[in-house]
This record gives C-alpha cells, sequence and structure tokens, in this order.
DNA sequence: CGAGCAGTTGATTTTTATCAAGTAGCGTGG
DNA sequence: CCACGCTACTTGATAAAAATCAACTGCTCG
C-alpha cells in the first residue's frame, strides 16, 4: 500500500482480518464503535528475523500490535555499545506511549507479524472515547513503572539478581498469556539478554551455568528454558540470599 | 484541612493562593474553567528537608506541582539498596503518570513548598477538558522517554559519563529555567548523586575531582558547581572520548 | 562439507566497590 | 564565642565483580 512508502524497510501491509479480533481482547471493555473504526483501518505487516519494524529519530506515525513472534527495542551509543529497554510479545503494543518521533529501534528477534495503524487515527477516537485515552495512559504508566524497575536492576543489582528478576518477568508474561510459567522459550540471543540486563554474553553464560549448576534452571532444545526452582530464584532475585 | 487526615507525615495543608497561579504558567494553554476549578480544591504543603511527600505503595490519591525546593524520587531493595530514579524541582509535577498506588518514595532534598490537589479531581476534569488528557499522557511520555535514557546510562556507561550526563542534564534544566547554565546548585549529596547514577559515593566523589583537575567544573560553596567546559563535558557524555 | 554464529569456558585485566582514615564545614550547646 | 559532634566529602589501599581477551564446541544453514 502507498502508506508504507515512507519506509525504507519494505515491508508489505496488507488489509487485516484476524488482527482486528486480536485487538479486540487487548481492549476488551471499550466501545465496539470505536474499534470497528479502527480496524477498517488497520493493515497486517510481516518481518523476518532481525529485521527493523521502526527506527529511532523516525516519525510516530503508526502504532503497532504485536500478533504473532517478538522483538526487541534498543537504543544505541556512538560507539555500538548498546541498550535494549524492553522486549515485546505477541500481545504486546508498539507506539503507544510515544512522541512524536519514536526514540528506540525495534527489531524482530524472530519470524514477526503485527497489526498496524494510525496514530492519528488512534487520537482522533480518543476524542470520542475518552476511555480509550485513559487505557492509553494506563498503559503508559504501566511502561513507566516496568522502566523504573528495571533501572533499580541496572543500577543496583548483580548479575545473578539481574538474570533471576529477568527469567521470574518472562515467567509471569507466560502465566499472563495463559502457560505453565514452568517451561519457557527464549526468543532471544545471550547477547540480547546481555544488553538488556546491563552485562555482557559472557557473564550471561556463566550466570547460565551457574544456575544449571545449582540446579535452578534447566537448558533444552531451541532455547528452551525450564526453571527448576522457582522459589530460589525469587530469592535471588530479591536479593535475600547471598548470590555465591 | 480534614483531606490531610489520612497522611501521616503530619504535613499542614491550607489553601493555595500563589500556586494556583504558577499551575497556570504549567499548563497555559488548557482551558481557564478546568484551572479554576482546580485551584479550588489546590492545597499547599510544606516539607523540611529529608521528610516524607509520598511514600512507596501509599494510594495515589494526590498529584503534587513543586512550588518551592527540590526531592528526590527512589526504590528500595530490600536489604537497603537504594536506587534514585529521578529528582524533581520547582515546577516539576509529582503524581501525574502513576496508577493506583505510588510506586517511589518521594523525599525533600531541602526545605519544600508544594501545591496539592486530588487526582480525581483531575481525572474528573480529563474528562471535560480533553486537552488536559493529552497534556497528561505527554508528559507520561516525556517521562518514559527520560527513563528509558537512565537505563541507557546506567546499564552501558561509565562512571564519567554518567556524572558528566547528569550535569549535562542539570544544565538544560537550569536554562529551560531561564538560567545561565553556568554555576548550578546542587541540592543533593553524593551519596544521592550515586544512587542516581548506580555508583557509590567514592567513585562519584573522585569522577569530581578527576573532571576537576582537567578543568572541567569548579566547585564554589554550598554545591556550586561550575561547568568550565561545557563541550568537553558532552564530550564525556556521548563516549566519543576516552575517559581516562 | 565448511563457514559462521551462538554459546561456553578459562585466564587476565579493568573498573568499581569496599574498607579505612582523615579533613572540612556546620549547627548545637556550653 | 568556642568546643564538640555530626555529617558530607575526599583520598588511599585493597578486594570483588564483571569486562575483556582468547580459545574452543556444537549447530545451522548455505
Amino acid at each position: 500500500m502507498s502508506a508504507c512508502a515512507g519506509r525504507q524497510t519494505g515491508v508489505p501491509p496488507t488489509v487485516c482480518d484476524q488482527c482486528a479480533a486480536r485487538r479486540l481482547s487487548v481492549c476488551a471493555s471499550l466501545a465496539d464503535e470505536g474499534l470497528a473504526r479502527l480496524a477498517a483501518v488497520a493493515e497486517t505487516v510481516t518481518l523476518s528475523t532481525g529485521q527493523t519494524l521502526v527506527s529511532d529519530g523516525d516519525p510516530a506515525r503508526y502504532m503497532f500490535n504485536i500478533t504473532r513472534g517478538s522483538l526487541r527495542l534498543h537504543r544505541l551509543l556512538g560507539d555500538g555499545r548498546r541498550q535494549i529497554v524492553g522486549f515485546l510479545f505477541q500481545g504486546d503494543l508498539l507506539g503507544l506511549a510515544t512522541r512524536a518521533f519514536y526514540q528506540v529501534e525495534a527489531e524482530a528477534l524472530e519470524p514477526l507479524t503485527a497489526c498496524r495503524f494510525r496514530r492519528s487515527a488512534y487520537d482522533q477516537l480518543c476524542e470520542s472515547f475518552p476511555a480509550l485515552g485513559k487505557a492509553l495512559l494506563e498503559r503508559a504508566c504501566h511502561d513507566l513503572q516496568a522502566a523504573q524497575d528495571q533501572m533499580v536492576l541496572l543500577g543496583r543489582m548483580t548479575s545473578g539478581e539481574r538474570f533471576a528478576r529477568f527469567l521470574l518477568d518472562l515467567q509471569a508474561r507466560d502465566l499472563r498469556n495463559g502457560g505453565t510459567g514452568v517451561t519457557l522459550r527464549l526468543s532471544m540471543t545471550r547477547a540480547d539478554i546481555a544488553d538488556f540486563l546491563g552485562l555482557t554474553t559472557e557473564t550471561v553464560s556463566r550466570v547460565v551455568t551457574r544456575f544449571r549448576t545449582l540446579g535452578l534452571i534447566a537448558l533444552g532444545a531451541k532455547g528452551q528454558i525450564t526453571l527448576l526452582q522457582p522459589s530460589a530464584l525469587a530469592d535471588y532475585a530479591s536479593g535475600d540470599r547471598a548470590c555465591s
């Protein structure tokens, strides 16, 4: 579609059907009329691993609802140092709590499908449906809280505490999505985890080994990781226990 | 006033006159009628150094506009480790982008005056004046961006880079408030700076000494600090220069 | 089959934290 | 007014944590 002409990533958008239904579940409490109007302007975008959905500095024209796959949000320093500020998974929204320009790079960790619609359409809908604006603010506050949690992690936690917290966050997400929270699939590499936790890949790898040796976790194929002792992980994450 | 009965910090609120005018300047673009209504329910609170304005876990009933002084927002880990997630100064707002409960401790760095009003009143006003809700969201997005900047700092920057960025942020604020951006007053201690930058007081002190030796800054009385070479500080902060 | 990447592990270095000691400034009370 | 004690800050010596450098394994995908 021509709406896509401005983007250089070559993402081919098409009108999105099933994603409208998914978004309904995200904003279930909102007025149907508003959603129907939103669905009318929604398109599907698909990305393969490593492709960029939005770039730092791009005008923030679109919002995205991740319908399949996962992606990382990161910022870069001039010399290449990277800090991942978040991971997004199925059901998450991107571009809601943003100003006129995106401030992050968003890259697919695996083949990705997202539902895209214009922020201007959303903004207009907020005028008519105040509840939509409230939901938006609520989400921004949630993100802000998560960011502050991450500040505590990056500023004051040891490598073991950071990784334990990371695993428990993934578990919480899995439980929220109806999973068992026991065996998780890591769609990101060690380097991604390191850049999220403010560590190096080697340090992450060593913590993995330590946790495995202690019987806290077990690794499977394709990034599968099993939490054998979630309560012990919670002890690590809260810093209540010495991290030997 | 009886509205204050629920708080245990013993802050004596009184009806606020001059703060209504100050808030007008904060939200100058908004409908006068809404502001007038808001001013009608505003109260002034005063705190002395070290006193707590809001506590982690308190129900977020109030919003505050800082009319004089400064405060720190921090979180604590179980064993006493502390991460300051932000400093607030004259003109800043507290409690806007928050959910049902405060997630931080807010403590005065110096004698503080703030204008307080109920969030419920603000929420109601947002219904009538959509522009107010938009300003609120805009601010939340701004805070989120600042939080992501801080994540990069905490996760990937050296002590010198962190302190340089800290100084430049203070300078930017001073410039925004009409100052010259040359000589700043630090209302926080080295320990506060350390807990904000994810360092220790000793490390902060060493960086200060290093910057002083290099002729980048000069210290005066009462926490005065002069930026002698802002451009060199900018080099440090961006990580473009080796931080020897 | 081979190149390349993700991951692990080891040796060493660097950075920052920790421990320790001392100085300077400030407010309080004699 | 000065002595005292407290706190903020600085500086030095040492330790610990994580980064860096390096080598190797195993896998995946051309």
